[in-house]
DNA sequence: ACCTGAACACCGTTCAAGT
DNA sequence: ACCTGAACACCGTTCAAGT
């Protein structure tokens, strides 16, 4: 064990929170593990959160500026309106692990008390993920690249369906799925169903 | 408490079983909550299944027969090839809260012996479903309703995700969206690509 | 100010005993 | 043949005590 700042713990259980929900599942995420990996006493994971749905919650945190910071990365001048997700889709693989977050919790979720607050996090980043998708479909669709009667709405949870297809087929295969030979398929057949 | 024989009581865990997790997350089945709708004792359960994984596993049985029974539904004559699979989308609310368990268990999955059956019944049953949708989309294309050079099996993927990507959304609004629009939008985006 | 260790209620599972 | 009730190991959480 080593001391830590309550800022330096926080930062490390919202990681050590991603990377297992990511690779072992929601249901593998127990305090007894969770702190076994950051070399303290479950018990001592409560000075830093409250509960273990506060936990997820800075995890969900640190999922959505990871991967806002990734589109960011992806803003383009190019004439073609759907550059910047075509290089999103590509990028996919080097976070993948990550990635698998979203649905995980999506999935578990109910209507239940329980999870509320897992629930409002988890639509806030869905909500600004899926803005900015549609943003870049609706410069497309101004500039006349896209349909002119395109719902980029519903586009742009189409485009979120295909990361979220993959992951469904990659965890069901048990990992024996070529999720790139997918993902190329369903973008071609994305791009044929908003364009002109 | 009434005593049943256990073909009974296999069944009426399994529907059990399937309404849990459709309505409550995985997270909330547990052995006393399930033992409870059944007006028997916990340790009870354990007579018909020799573990919970077990009882999930007869669950996942139980929706493969439900959900090909309504593809075999679907059968038609119509010339159109694209026909049963936009009546199933248009049937999928009268079963929505039975679908959403796939999702919820397939997004449950990881690398880890404690998943291997589930995964092994995830994937017999996914990949069933795949070859029914898939032999759809072929006879289209035989018939030149469809592209020649469509990817049918990633076509397949494709479909089915139109029904986890509508109910990813609905969970995450908490319900307060139009599944049956957005539907609509990814059927007619979905026609579009594979369409000659 | 951060961490440990004992304690408690809850869950999955076993097993002996009831009818 | 099916069900109950006590028991055990494990998990989420609390709280008093250590440094």
């Amino acid at each position: 064990m080593t001391r830590l700042s309550t800022q330096e713990r926080k930062e490390q259980i919202a990681i050590a929170i991603l990377e297992i929900i990511g690779n072992e599942g929601l249901e593998n995420l127990s305090m007894p593990a969770l702190a076994k990996r950051l070399d303290i006493v479950p018990s001592a994971l409560y000075r830093h959160f409250s509960s273990k749905e506060e936990m997820i919650s800075a995890g969900l945190d640190l999922l959505r500026e990871r991967i806002m910071g990734i589109f960011d990365q992806q803003e383009s001048d190019s004439d073609d309106a759907l550059e910047p997700l075509r290089r999103f889709l590509d990028l996919h693989r080097q976070f993948f692990h990550i990635t698998t977050v979203f649905p995980r919790i999506a999935f578990s979720l109910a209507d239940n008390e329980t999870f509320d607050l897992r629930r409002q996090k988890m639509q806030r980043f869905h909500d600004t993920v899926l803005e900015r998708i549609s943003a870049t479909l609706e410069k497309g669709r101004r500039n006349g690249q896209l349909r002119k009667n395109l719902d980029t709405s519903a586009a742009a949870l189409s485009f979120w369906g295909i990361l979220v297809s993959s992951t469904l087929r990659w965890f069901i295969t048990g990992g024996d799925f070529d999720v790139e030979a997918y993902k190329k398929e369903a973008w071609d057949m994305f791009v044929r169903a908003v364009s002109i």
